[in-house]
Order: structure tokens, then C-alpha cells, then sequence
DNA sequence: AGAGGTTCTCGGGCGC
DNA sequence: TGCGCCCGAGAACCTC
């Protein structure tokens, strides 16, 4: 499911509903969500009267900022946080209960089970797995154009798959590569190497804004992400190459191409991104 | 039937 | 040989 806008647009909506609420106790009906502490029972216990102070985001990743930890979680391909009134029957593919000292409750759902969650003594979780060796955010100011040339300007990798490496950048998802390839008219196999400088600037600058007019619409809404107020994103309605295979191109009429790069499915115009290497 | 919005680990190949 | 780099496959699961 999530890349960074839909992180983003979760932590927003989930950031009024449980911000100031105190967790009273945990349940866990899959441990194999729950990385850190290894024992659950540790898990639950640590957890018991934190406040939820803040939450934050790192590229995909929440951060719920209790009082003395920090909860790392990420959603990976379908997890899902929605807040419920105690008494409210546990819907199917729950995982991970949170309930709060109010007769409310946190719950994670997931349908595919791959989601983590890691809890670190507060501040530790920026120089640990899974956070230790993320590389910048795509809205911060050490993301630039100079920055790019000076990672991947040396790189033999194909482009696409240097952008979706999260030490490279965070934040970039199948999505949101294939649409930023797209807009910068580059051939997701292009070796990053090849690439000329000004083709590298355009690209640290469609990259920051592609994610930023996703973040403005709420994410996109492909087959199963809402937010955590039950509502979907409208970024899918400005998507012009992933999944729209066999289609016509918006710009140029041509039927949109799918192949396969980095192991992930892959759709760009033969067009408008030309092979050039 | 196989792909799917993610990420990790493994083994193999290549070039120096 | 070793090292760095790169690639693909497989793993974790369930739904349509």
C-alpha cells in the first residue's frame, strides 16, 4: 500500500485521533509483527501507561513518540491504523490492539502480515535498524540537485531502482517511481550513470514535487489504502503510467508498456521515455 | 493463476 | 583471493 504520501496522510489523520491518549494495555494476535522487543510480553509490558505524545514520520515509516520510547512502525504493502470504541466488534486481520485508558482503542490491521513494528528506548531509533542508514528526506533541504548528481552520478544501477533504494532517498514506492520516470521522460532502465547532469537536476526537482501534489491529495487509493479517518486518496486520478498497461499515453497516444525492472512491475511509455543506453 | 503499494537475505557472477 | 557491486530469486502472507 504506502509510499510516503500515504504514510504522510495517516500520520495527519491519525495524529487527532490518538495524540494525548494513554495506551492501558496491549494485545498481540500475530507476534510475528512485533521486531523489537523480541520477547512480546516486554512489548506489552513497556508499553502500559505511555502517553502518545506526537507521532512523526521517516519516508515510510510512523513514529509514535510516547513518553520514554518510540514506536517504529511501517505498513508495508497493506497495513492499516484505525481508532474504535472499545465495545466495537474486532474486525478480521487485526494484529496488534492498543487500548487506551478512555474505552477507545488503536487497532493495526493487515491484511498480508508484513508489517513491523520496533519499539527503542527514545532516540535510539535514529542510529538503529530499521531507521539507522535511511537517507534524506525528499522535502528537506539536503535533497537537492547537487546531492543527486553526487549519489548516483557513479552509479551502473538501472535508474528505477536507485530511486526506490530508501538510502538513496526515502519515500519513493512503485507508484510514484514509475510517475516520476515518467515526468522526467527517462527510461526506467537508464543506467543512473548515463544520465546527464541537467537530466539528474529535473529529476531531484520532479521527485520533491510528484510527492509533495501526492501529499496535497491524500495518497492514492490504488485497491485498498484509505487513511486512518476511512478515507481515500485522489492521486490516482492524476496517474498517468502505473497500471494504465495497454492504455493510451495522455501525451502522446502510444500504448503504455509494462516489463519488469528490479523485480518490481514496471509501466512507462515507450515514447516518451526512450531507451538510450 | 499470479500479481500486488515493501523490504530483507541469499547466492552467484563479474571486474579489478 | 578478496572486495565491491549488481542481479535475481525467494522469503514473509492473503486476496482477488
Amino acid at each position: 500500500m504506502p509510499e510516503l504520501p500515504e504514510v504522510e496522510t495517516v500520520r495527519r489523520t491519525l495524529f487527532d485521533l490518538v495524540v494525548g491518549k494513554t495506551i492501558s494495555s496491549v494485545i498481540v494476535s500475530w507476534e510475528n509483527i512485533i521486531k523489537q522487543p523480541k520477547d512480546i510480553e516486554e512489548f506489552q509490558l513497556l508499553l502500559q501507561g505511555q502517553t502518545i505524545e506526537d507521532i512523526h514520520r521517516r519516508g515510510k515509516f510512523l513514529l509514535f513518540q510516547l513518553k520514554d520510547f518510540t514506536l517504529v512502525s511501517h505498513l508495508r504493502m497493506e497495513g492499516k491504523y484505525r481508532v474504535f470504541p472499545a465495545d466495537e466488534p474486532v474486525a478480521a486481520h487485526t494484529h496488534v490492539r492498543f487500548l487506551f485508558d478512555d474505552d477507545t482503542e488503536l487497532r493495526y490491521q493487515d491484511v498480508r502480515k508484513f508489517g513491523t513494528m520496533h519499539l527503542f528506548v527514545k532516540g535510539e531509533e535514529q542510529f538503529q535498524p530499521p531507521l539507522a542508514k535511511l537517507g534524506p528526506e525528499p522535502f528537506s533541504d539536503e535533497f537537492n540537485a547537487d546531492y543527486l548528481k553526487m549519489k548516483i552520478g557513479q552509479s551502473n544501477r538501472k535508474i528505477k531502482v536507485v530511486l526506490l533504494d530508501q538510502e538513496l532517498v526515502v519515500g519513493l514506492g512503485n507508484i510514484y517511481v514509475d510517475e516520476v520516470l515518467f515526468r522526467a521522460g527517462i527510461h526506467p532502465e537508464t543506467i543512473a550513470s548515463a544520465l546527464k547532469p541537467k537530466q539528474i537536476k529535473e529529476l531531484a526537482r520532479i521527485i520533491t514535487e510528484t510527492l509533495q501534489e501526492a501529499v496535497d491529495l491524500g495518497g492514492s487509493t490504488i485497491r485498498s489504502y484509505v487513511n486512518s479517518q476511512g478515507k481515500i486518496g485522489t492521486f490516482q486520478d492524476i496517474i498517468k503510467v502505473y497500471g494504465r498497461k495497454g492504455l493510451e499515453c495522455v501525451n502522446c497516444g502510444q500504448q503504455i508498456e509494462k516489463i519488469t525492472v528490479g523485480g518490481r512491475g514496471t509501466s512507462y511509455c515507450p515514447n516518451c521515455q526512450p531507451k538510450k543506453n
